[in-house]
DNA sequence: ATGGCAATGTTTCATTGA
């Protein structure tokens, strides 16, 4: 099964992109985040016509997710938001995909550390790991992937010593995503020898694409089950360039029966 | 060879993102 993770922040305005995507990588199941749109505004026939069909938990503005799985793909069980964590921000959706129970989330920014928001994320953090905890007992194959906004390790980061304590790169948010890792889920990306420098996002300013200078923050994390039969991660920087792209790029898994 | 913020709504600026 090929799953993949795309904040595309704006559904409405990447929408052409997101569809010439989905016929040059044809995934079996898209994971998408800020879709910043109302559930009856999703361009649900425009996917349908691309052979897609959609679970959505959409926000007006902000957060919103989805997933999308090809036809033919078998999808149940769809629940949003973390279980026991009262969130009226739109992040997360989860569904089990051909055996696989795939949770898509859209991790806070935090904006910066001593605010308000970074706090909420701190604490939306620990909900999650709760939340994966329980999860794990009930699925043994099970994917927690999105832009989970943190970059875990110094080789994650352009510049890791500008980084070190700006939101993203504080030993806090490192913590919570080892915690993630705690709770027995696999980093797919480094299961395999990866190019130095692969990120998954970079600011829309100051020349950061061309220069390279970004955050790997987008993740496909794995059971142990799961991990096992991951056979490839990678990230398609290629997403990134042209006209009117998203900062992220997508990250791609391969999993073997 | 990439390109020098982008998207949204409160809309001609403020807010948010990361």
């Amino acid at each position: 099964m090929k799953l993949a993770t795309w904040n595309v922040n704006s559904l409405n305005v990447r929408l052409p992109r997101v569809l010439d995507w989905l016929a040059q990588q044809q995934p079996d199941v898209l994971c998408l985040q800020e879709l910043k749109l109302e559930d009856h505004k999703y361009p649900r026939a425009e996917l349908e016509a691309a052979g897609y069909r959609s679970h959505v938990f959409g926000q007006k503005t902000y957060n919103g997710v989805a997933i999308l799985a090809r036809d033919g793909v078998e999808v149940g069980d769809v629940a949003t938001g973390l279980a026991g964590f009262d969130d009226e921000q739109k992040r997360v959706i989860a569904a089990t995909v051909d055996g696989i129970r795939v949770v898509c989330a859209y991790v806070p920014n935090g904006q910066a550390v001593g605010t308000d928001k970074f706090d909420y994320k701190l604490r939306w953090c620990a909900a999650a790991e709760a939340y994966l905890r329980d999860a794990l007992k009930r699925f043994e194959r099970l994917a927690f992937v999105g832009d989970l906004n943190i970059a875990p390790e110094a080789r994650d980061v352009h510049d890791p010593a500008a980084w070190e304590g700006l939101v993203h790169f504080t030993p806090q948010e490192r913590e919570a995503f080892a915690r993630w890792r705690g709770v027995g889920l696999a980093d797919c990306f480094r299961l395999f020898d990866q190019p130095p420098m692969t990120f998954s996002w970079w600011d829309y300013r100051m020349l950061a694409f061309p220069k390279n200078r970004g955050l790997r923050i987008d993740h496909i994390l794995a059971s142990p089950a799961l991990a096992k039969r991951c056979v490839s991660c990678t990230i398609d920087r290629n997403a990134r360039k042209g006209e009117k792209p998203s900062d992220h790029a997508p990250v791609i898994a391969q999993f073997e029966k």
